[in-house]
DNA sequence: CTTGACTCCGTATATAGGTACGGCACTTAC
DNA sequence: GTAAGTGCCGTACCTATATACGGAGTCAAG
């Protein structure tokens, strides 16, 4: 069963390139070149790359992602102060989400109450 | 009272590779050029960098600024369809985000409640 | 009238996470 | 055995929002 990388990225539903910008970030590792044809990819690489992606979702970036593989096989408490702090981050981007949503709604009531179409109020917010 | 450039920039806060930015993107007018000497900004430019960067606390990006601009005198329900249109964004990532909250959340709490550091819920979690 | 600060302009760099392209090597199908 | 399809590699490009740099011109103070 020979996983060239074309057949790997079908596997896992990425695009070709994407394979190539993880090696050269070395997030995985790049198989040896055979002296004649082509790279195969061994099921380490499947996995590897299903982590990256499973851990893409619970919004790690890629750096942080290299970071939880070199944890690998470290303790328990180094991951979870990454994701802590991962945490952390995320509460702070939705109160900030929750601070526009608010100022948006207020800004669009009041166009609601707003008799004159040729004139907002949302506009006017944004003049000095 | 002339105003060039790094006069403006320091009135605004802001950088003036800021200001020649807009400028190229066409969202505040590059005044005309002597022919001797330099660019001086009239108050208008101040403004108009003031709303820019107020709808940018709002949440809208340059481009979607660049548009609320050129309905600086256009009707109320334009103005508004983006103003909804962005807090439908605004709502969506919320969402998001809350969801990134309880997967970390659950997966913390599995960490708190382990015996043993030297392997990592979080971890195998993201195992195939 | 020289020196230092500022402007102007085009272009390069940065971040994050990829995607695309061109040319050549190699493989597979017929 | 040859044409079409892949792989390999280096490099360029993409979005978004700026920031930095280098060299030439200009202005203001002493």
């Amino acid at each position: 069963m020979t996983r060239t990388i074309s057949k790997l990225a079908n596997e896992l539903g990425i695009n070709i390139e994407t394979v190539r910008f993880y090696e050269r970030r070395g997030m995985i590792e790049q198989p040896l070149k055979p002296d004649l044809g082509y790279r195969h990819y061994p099921n380490e690489t499947v996995n590897r790359i299903r982590f990256i992606k499973r851990a893409q979702e619970l919004g790690f970036t890629l750096e942080e992602i290299a970071n939880l593989l070199s944890l690998e096989d470290r303790p328990c408490s180094q991951v979870q102060e990454l994701a802590e702090h991962k945490l952390g981050a995320v509460r702070d981007k939705m109160a900030d989400l929750r601070r526009l949503e608010t100022a948006l709604n207020t800004l669009l009531l009041q166009c609601h109450s707003n008799q004159d179409d040729s004139h907002c109020p949302i506009i006017d917010s944004l003049q000095p």
